[in-house]
DNA sequence: ATTAAACTGAACCATATGGTTCAGTATATA
DNA sequence: TATATACTGAACCATATGGTTCAGTTTAAT
């Protein structure tokens, strides 16, 4: 099983548990972009949109460069495999539990024929 | 394009951004477990784990019921969709950002050989 | 009937987060 | 050279987070 950089799990799922950071980045998918363009964008000084995007850096999902008086920031390396690889391991493991669960009724159901019992079932949750 | 739940995203991101939480879920994928049970597994008070479970139950990972005097803790319906469509979505328009760049980069490099010049590429990043 | 186990809630603590304002510095532009 | 633009850093603020202790309540076991 794949072993995952817990530090860099946490930094990235904190980045993108705020709306504006998720913002950013879909910005920054279309086009890169100042920090007062991006100030301007989400309504906030540029002092906060600085904070986002550092944020956003030391989860390594942006990355920046100062040109001439001004900071140009466009999407960094990271593609979020890592973020993607986890969920979609927690997907399988959620499977395999109500998998297990689903075998569980089915063996209920057997022996309930088997004895001509009836009770109540419980099924896959929605 | 799909339309996300804006707090459902900030909830469930912010959740799966601390390691006892992503611990106790991968746990509860095994198998359900009491309060005490996941507090002695994360060496960590009744009360610290209580809350830990407080935020994956307001985020809807988990579900609890009280039995007797304990809580069982299980894993909740959900099974992190929204939060892997948004990071799917967020790996195309990645990928088409540095398509494009890609494509800018072939575009120079014609005119490179047009030209006989020669110049610095950049190219896909790692 | 006691005692132990399992949880709950309030209160506290240190630190982080998401924002602001204000006072700069550095770079462009007129 | 003077002025405007773009950022930067420090300080502040309110609220959230991740933990704790302590004092209960409810339920189970002896």
């Amino acid at each position: 099983m794949v072993q995952f950089n817990t530090a860099r799990l946490d930094a990235a799922f904190a980045a993108l548990s705020d709306p504006t950071r998720r913002g950013v980045l879909e910005h920054l998918g279309r086009k890169d972009a100042s920090i007062t363009e991006l100030a301007d964008r989400f309504r906030m000084t540029l002092t906060g949109m600085k904070k986002h995007v550092g944020v956003l850096e030391q989860a390594e999902l942006v990355e920046t460069e100062k040109i001439g008086r001004m900071r140009i920031c466009r999407l960094g390396p990271r593609r979020l495999e890592d973020e993607a690889a986890w969920i979609e391991r927690f997907g399988r493991i959620w499977d395999a539990r109500f998998d297990a669960l689903d075998d569980v009724v089915e063996d209920l159901k057997r022996k309930e024929q088997a004895h001509g019992r009836r009770k109540g079932k419980r099924i896959r949750p929605r």
